[in-house]
DNA sequence: TTGTAAGCGTTATCAA
DNA sequence: TTGATAACGCTTACAA
């Protein structure tokens, strides 16, 4: 058993301290089952060693990595970013290791990621928003990896979800705008073709128009990836149009910055020429000219939350439980009512 | 051996297929060293199986992860972003995972996640700026994990650096500035204790003013963490001095974004009222108003090479080299001459 | 080209 | 309270 310079083991330890590797690894993991004295004695051999348990062996031994995977779609822009923190930082406290991957909005690399996360023996997984094929599903239960949705609620998906109701949220932002008087309304969404977000987001701007008596054919809806340019892109389609629309909601603030920096450079005075919102209210919304009206999601609370949600239900081996969360209408300047 | 509903191993392959275990593992990882036939008839059974290697029993048998691990100050903005997916890209493309963590800018909290990482048997690391306690590197080099740094260009310090020369770049940006004329100077700079390039972009700035004949004491200096509210905070307290400097040169662009706003809310116009500039030219600096003159960091680059970099240490297990990259100023609307 | 079998560093069961 | 020792699932000499 030559071990030239490489990382001493639990072996290395036991002899040192003169025990065996079972009382080494129960000083470590357990202490409160061996007494003191030979507490202290393992423990100072620990340290003089420097020794640092082989995270694979025991994930092995244990069948149990104290490690939660979570696959955003993308990392690019902040749309995630805070509530992944507070994610984090919850299940930090609570002795779990966070494994951050992601998907770039591709359902195929969403897959593959799962089952790395799951081969790299995740105790638990979050996911963002329902929509995915059936048979990752039933991968996870047969695997019995224990998974939760966030950024959306739907309570009759196969997996609990922490989240709060987009199409909802995006119908009482529609009603406000049109009780402000506009008629002419448009959206830039994210691509709704596996996600649900942009898919019911859509939908509750539709919701909105049949409640007002507005034909939902009016709405032109162009969808895009969710990023800066795109947005402005999209934005430039739109006012292109013979009937232009008065106001233009978008899928997110990303493309909402997108779209009001498009605006200036057509020479649009945003709000007084055209209405533009947002969704998500991340840090940009505020500093961008004029500042969004948007949608506050709380980002930091859903993080925590189901990061709560997702421990129980790994450590309780039962089935969890969903959550709904509150959003609200931020009213900023580039929100403004017609006076024709 | 029960194997009730959990998942496949190798030698569940094995069986299925009617080969050694040896065989499927060769399959998977060395396939032309077996013969056609076999080949399709284990992989078929993999497949239908639904077999998934497991990561902790291949790492702590091959003695390798294919994992690189990143540890980065923070992930709440997008300083690092770009940057890190460039590299995620650039490692992926080669075969390998990565594992990325945040420090908060914590030295103690680098080093565990540092031991983590190590622990999770990650190939290599990367590691952002020079500082940090002289035994992490010991431990580094006795576990005999490469490691790289970047975002920072310091080719004698103890491991190699794939980034750029912070003290150098804010020289040059600072010349330009006593150049328009200015003279009274302040900086909004992160906190130096621990983090090189704050360190050198401060002493960059002292540079240039001594080489332009100004005295170096004239600086006002404030230290703050990268926050936009601490940004605008800083500014209020510079511009609450008796002789307020016309020129704020901020540590970072999200800094820069803080004492824009700041400026505007006490109705100070920028730059005609007083100049600002940032650092980094991320996204956010072209979408403030105005826009931010910063210095331009080639991040996808930067990510890319030191992607190259750290690979070719590890599979080589060589040295590493050190690349510099070239930074440079982005003149854009937030940095006006005095004239008078 | 394929099989055998010895590790890899833990945890956990069972005895002592 | 502690110690032996059998897993855990894979890779890799070495042999056939």
């Amino acid at each position: 058993m030559s071990k030239h310079r490489s990382a001493p083991t639990l072996d290395d330890v036991a002899k040192a301290a003169g025990v065996s590797t079972a009382t080494v690894s129960r000083c470590l993991n357990t202490p409160q089952q061996v007494v003191e004295a030979t507490r202290k004695r393992v423990l100072s051999a620990v340290d003089s060693l420097g020794y640092t348990p082989n995270f694979a062996a025991r994930v092995m031994a244990a069948r149990r990595s104290f490690t939660i995977g979570a696959i955003i779609p993308t990392m690019e822009n902040a749309i995630f970013a805070r509530g992944l923190q507070a994610f984090q930082e919850e299940i930090h406290k609570q002795g779990y290791t966070l494994l951050v991957s992601s998907s770039a909005y591709q359902p195929a690399a969403e897959e593959e990621q799962i089952r790395t996360l799951v081969a790299r023996g995740a105790d638990g997984l979050l996911l963002i928003g329902h929509d995915r094929d059936a048979q990752i599903y039933d991968y996870l239960e047969r695997r019995k990896v224990p998974a939760l949705v966030a950024w959306s609620f739907l309570p009759n998906e196969p997996i609990p979800s922490v989240g709060f109701d987009n199409r909802r949220a995006m119908e009482a932002l529609t009603s406000k705008i049109i009780e402000l008087g506009h008629t002419r309304l448009a959206t830039i969404s994210g691509i709704s073709k596996g996600n649900d977000r942009a898919r019911l987001r859509i939908q509750g701007i539709k919701d909105a128009m049949s409640r007002h008596d507005l034909s939902q054919d009016d709405l032109s809806v162009i969808e895009t990836s969710y990023e800066i340019e795109n947005g402005a892109d999209a934005f430039k389609h739109l006012m292109s149009n013979d009937n232009p629309p008065t106001a233009v909601l978008c899928g997110n603030d990303v493309l909402a910055v997108g779209a009001v920096r498009q605006a200036q450079q057509m020479g649009l005075r945003v709000p007084e020429d055209v209405s533009i919102t947002g969704f998500d209210d991340i840090e940009l919304a505020r500093i961008v000219a004029p500042a969004l009206t948007t949608v506050h999601v709380p980002h930091r609370d859903m993080g925590r939350k189901a990061a709560q949600a997702l421990i129980q239900m790994i450590e309780s081996n039962a089935p969890g439980k969903s959550v709904e969360l509150p959003t609200h209408i931020v009213g900023r300047e580039s929100l403004l009512g017609l006076n024709s």
